[in-house]
DNA sequence: TTGTATGCGTTATCAG
DNA sequence: CTGATAACGCATACAA
């Protein structure tokens, strides 16, 4: 029933001014202590609950902050998540949440929702998938501040929070060459308009070159960042005359090897006799895997918590500078790319 | 830069009143198309975005729907959420996630914060762990709407989309003892403040009582939601006399399973051979596991969507009337429990 | 210490 | 079709 209790009602019940009932509830000094017991009281048993919408109308802050997530069953996500609570829980800050589903017209209107509510700022994971930056510049041109993780628009000045894809793609790729010395390697690639799906591009390429190794197009493939997308890139693999297929794969993250694994399953042939497999991210499901699945471990938690501890500063520090923050990878040697069990 | 546009920029700026700018951006019918059409032009030039939060303190509605998860690194959940998501997107609706990781305090925290930014409705999956069910009264007399999913509050009058917690486990339970003859069954139990804990614990004993297996004490542990909970719990039961111990473990959800399953492993132990063990959920890694998990499927997508809908109904509707949806489970027969593959 | 006036950005209402 | 005014709930600035 009780229908929206205000300052108002408080000031009317008590016979004193909304104002002092403000003053007292916000813990100001300028208030006598027995009226600021009895107006405490009296607001507890009205079942007083302040009004943030106008409130921020007024202090034009709101004190939340919006993330935004492509993918939310991908089990990287929530663990970054984990990590941004981390920080805020405790904070003055309240997290709201948004997945845009690897779609970008969706993160827009995320982005934009969460805007119109007034955020202070917005953690972002971009699923980008467009070559037009004018929707961010506009966004970094507000009064929301913008920390990108994991999957980072460059170039625009705001602050970015991954792991060092690059690097890390030319260290596993170059595991497969020199450990087990394959030389007939694919790249089942992410959309080269995300900043990971380009970056870890580059790493594998910049592996074949090191080692003289010559690109075969047929090799590589724009699968995507899902299961269903490495499982039907796998597929164009396969459906290659014998003679042509590569010895390896190296994918873009594990959900694609996953379903890249599950086609080779399918398809009779094994992992790693046949093909050599390796991901990126390291899934919950890499290691249960029927061949465990060799990988690079990314560091989820400790991404969102630097994200979140960077937007912060930038919320509350006008002249934060930005910056980019890599954290390190490491690499998990598991069965998938040939190596024994140990 | 461009600090705030609002409606009276762009009414200085054309020389007309805010009111008609209003009405124009709103696509209200008594504006002149001429006007309407420079108005609209002229405020995406400038970069307006409409204040949400001003919006919301005259019309007391936010069109905003809380989401409260107890663990989202617990996959059913992000699984959940993709299921309210296919309700909400292309709704007029948009999402805030909070999670509660499993502390009925942060939940309270994340319920406070919602109401406080006025959201429209919350679906709630409860974390509590105490008895006290004051705070929840209180919420469901506010305006705010709530529905739980998943984790029920009862017998509040709220409306609630869960699963057939007791029958799926009374069943998972019996195919233990009725397909593979095992009578010395043990079973690591939720919390029984919290809902699912209870039911799923009910239905293990009803199974029991059926087929007149009386009930060992010492197998029935008080475990958790989580790996960690049924690692511990396992060992507990691993440190009894050899003689002492079941011959199979029910477990009130995968993650617990997982925990126990590890336990067992490391303790030198085989399954489905030493102990037989069967989870409540289905999830993703549930299948890929050594010796595949038999579980309870549940269509967590579709409690989300069940959820999400009755939430909208009961925003939309003042006199919705309160309900309870039951969606169904399947039963995932895999290794685990002893069945030969198939 | 307390109260009054005023404004945050938007919309409902009523007047023109 | 358009405009002026008041109101939503709260806090800042100033006055008493």
């Amino acid at each position: 029933m009780s229908s929206e209790v205000t300052l108002k009602h408080i000031a009317e019940a008590l016979g004193v001014s909304a104002m002092t009932v403000s003053r007292a509830l916000n813990d100001r000094p300028n208030v006598d202590e027995q009226t600021k017991k009895k107006i405490v009281e009296k607001a507890r048993s009205m079942g007083y609950r302040p009004n943030h919408v106008a409130k921020s109308l007024v202090s034009n802050k709101t004190y939340t902050i919006g993330v935004v997530i492509p993918e939310i069953t991908h089990a990287f996500f929530p663990e970054v998540v984990r990590g941004i609570e981390e920080v805020t829980y405790g904070s003055d800050y309240q997290l709201f949440l948004t997945n845009a589903n690897e779609q970008f017209s969706r993160e827009m209107e995320a982005i934009r929702a969460l805007q119109s509510q007034r955020v202070d700022g917005i953690l972002i994971s971009s699923s980008q998938t467009v070559e037009d930056f004018s929707f961010y510049e506009e966004l970094l041109n507000s009064r929301t501040k913008v920390v990108f993780f994991d999957r980072c628009v460059e170039n625009l000045g705001a602050s970015c929070v991954s792991v060092n894809d690059r690097s890390s793609s030319t260290r596993i790729t170059e595991h497969l060459i020199t450990t087990h010395n394959i030389k007939k390697i694919s790249y089942l690639s992410g959309p080269q308009e995300v900043s990971v799906g380009r970056k870890r591009y580059r790493g594998f390429m910049e592996a074949l070159e090191k080692h003289n190794i010559p690109v075969n197009d047929d090799w590589v493939i724009e699968a995507g960042f899902r299961e269903k997308s490495g499982y039907n890139a796998m597929n164009k693999l396969l459906a290659l005359p014998p003679e042509d297929r590569p010895e390896a794969v190296v994918t873009v993250n594990d959900p694609c090897a996953i379903g890249a694994i599950q086609a080779i399953g399918e398809a009779g042939f094994s992992i790693p006799d046949d093909f050599a497999v390796v991901g990126f991210t390291d899934d919950v499901r890499a290691e249960l895997l029927k061949v465990p699945l060799t990988t690079v471990h990314q560091p989820a938690y400790e991404v969102g918590k630097r994200a979140a501890q960077k937007l912060i500063k930038t919320i509350e520090h006008e002249e934060e500078p930005a910056e980019n923050i890599e954290v390190l990878t490491t690499l998990k040697i598991r069965e998938s790319c040939g190596c024994g069990e140990e």
